[in-house]
DNA sequence: TCTTAGCACTCGAACCATTAGAGTGCTAAC
DNA sequence: GTTAGCACTCTAATGGTTCGAGTGCTAAGA
């Protein structure tokens, strides 16, 4: 059990060494005015706090830093939410400003303003197309040979792909197709798309279109919407601001990371609503136990969800950082589910 | 004026410092079997050579490395063209094993595949989209309020934007709104666009629709496709392999630059025809001063062009570089252009 | 005249010792 | 329980020394 006394002294050594990054000493402490102790006192609760974990040396005569413990600690009680600084809250704001906009816009703005007020990197996990609905579908020949499949969503995303067609066909099969494939299919997801599309529409191409097979197993490749996440980044740079990554080879195992997107999964743990907190060695991935990533999910309509995480080093500004990813996925979540609706 | 001796030796020494990117000492060059001489005779035609401004020390007593002059000369006269070998050709070849394949696809892989060969970064501009001409258009409406407008231009690229409509239109004028469209407007660059939007279509909406205004305004205004470049990044990170940047500034700012895609016409000299070479400060940029870069153009169609960059440190391998450009550069205009006839 | 062996010289990198300073832990006094 | 005082420890910075790679110059040899 923490006295009251070390407790203030954890936090406050906490906060010091957030803001400088350089190990913090007794004298040091002594000097604050929230902590009206002598040196040596602070130096007792100071050997304790080690004792206890929270906190560790760089070595026998140097200062403290926290541990990981520590910074767990610290994370889980000392969290007092300040509210956002006006400047702040009118920057957030500001990526709401199109009244028209597109959801991957938003989310792309979203993802550069946290990077840009945070000063690390920034991760949006986009809505999942294959959730989306088909609104509508189009054909469009481009030679003798091949055409672009064209799928609106009910979303407003549009997905395209060029396809080859079987030479010599009657343009006017693609176009009873294409009625056929609309009269069938709006409503569905693209995810069933592939299924539905063997399930509702072979037997009747096959019954109303000449050489409806060729044409059919093309088309069908191009409609196949690959699995593949909806992910924004902004501000990867930003490691290279922070002095607590020097290590060359550090850097890029941790650029290395972000630049797949097979990793995302990884970084952001799926699906848990409300705020995440992954410290160091919490994180999966070893390439980042010297991170933190704070993760939080926001909505999209009443079905989808989305993520938000800031990845930055385990001496983040937590403070600040929940607050803007709270306040921003409140916003982003009523400003998005707004859009959607309105569809 | 050179003589063949400080000729050889400037060549290898050179040769030497791209593979080792360790000053290069008179010993070392004189048990290389091209070089029969003793270490003194080496000494005194390094000497000359840099006296004559084609080597430097890094101090007193060090051995040399290539100046910028140095270089230079190197690539203006010692870039014998070897062959590629058989396994780089078939790596290259891969590209374009997808016989039906966008061409932003196909610079995609090619952009990768050029900074895996190379472990140097790719920078890739595709054709202008500007220049693509109108397939076709076709507005698909969401909901009450919004609608996509959708762009497919011969090239089989699809541009598309959402747009807000007049709330209660009736969705027959939107049909006969794109059926005017698609009469008057096939054929017309995206460059033209919206001039011949207003010169071709205004007065015919103005006869043939309701509330023509308000909706020609906003389909305006989602049709203005943006003058962006096209450009495709690979290996970025390959920046962070090289032993020649280790300042972590340096790098920063360079990885700042190729972030914005603004200052890619600084980068790469544009509409020059033939391979480019410039070598350090002959970039026009500053925080490029320790960089090499190769440019080469590429064909697509008649009429357009694309232009492909490798960008490395001035201790690159260029004769291994060129070679790459000059023969991806060939394969690229050939297929692109049979992708492009071929609509 | 060109080449090369030899030698003195220079400089950086690595190693070691020393010092200053920041910080600690412990003890004893308040 | 708090704090002043003090001995102690360790890093970072400084300076001296050595080692080795490399140079430039000179003079001998081809």
């Amino acid at each position: 059990m923490l006295t009251e006394r070390q407790l203030l002294i954890l936090k406050v050594t906490v906060d010091d060494y957030i803001e400088s990054a350089q190990p913090v000493g007794s004298n040091q402490l002594s000097k604050k005015s929230e902590l009206p102790f002598s040196p040596a006192t602070i130096r007792n609760a100071m050997a304790d706090l080690e004792k206890m974990g929270f906190l560790e040396k760089t070595h026998t005569s140097s200062g403290r830093i926290p541990s990981q413990k520590g910074y767990r600690y610290y994370v889980d009680h000392m969290l007092t939410p300040r509210p956002l600084p006006k400047q702040d809250i009118l920057q957030l704001q500001s990526i709401f400003d199109d009244k028209i906009a597109e959801t991957e816009q938003v989310i792309k703005r979203s993802a550069m303003m946290l990077s840009e007020l945070t000063n690390y990197t920034a991760i949006l996990l986009g809505p999942d197309v294959r959730k989306h609905t088909v609104k509508k579908l189009s054909i469009v020949p481009l030679g003798s040979d091949s055409a672009v499949a064209i799928i609106v969503t009910n979303s407003g995303h549009v997905e395209n792909r060029i396809f080859p067609i079987p030479p010599g066909l009657d343009p006017s099969d693609i176009e009873k197709m294409v009625n056929i494939l609309n009269e069938r299919l709006a409503g569905v997801s693209l995810n069933d798309l592939h299924i539905r599309l063997e399930q509702e529409t072979l037997s009747i191409f096959r019954q109303h279109i000449n050489r409806y097979a060729e044409l059919f197993s093309t088309f069908r490749e191009a409609v196949v919407v690959p699995h593949e996440e909806n992910v924004y980044y902004a501000g990867k740079l930003n490691i290279l601001k922070q002095p607590d990554f020097h290590d060359i080879h550090k850097i890029r195992s941790l650029m290395d990371i972000m630049e797949e997107s097979k990793h995302i999964p990884m970084i952001m743990p799926h699906g848990s609503l409300g705020l995440q907190i992954r410290i160091g060695s919490e994180n999966t991935l070893s390439a980042m136990e010297d991170c933190s990533v704070i993760t939080v999910a926001y909505a999209i309509g009443e079905e989808q969800t989305g993520s938000i995480a800031i990845v930055g080093p385990k001496r983040m500004d937590y403070k600040r950082v929940v607050t803007l990813l709270d306040t921003l996925s409140g916003d982003l979540s009523k400003e998005l589910t707004r859009l959607i609706r309105g569809k």
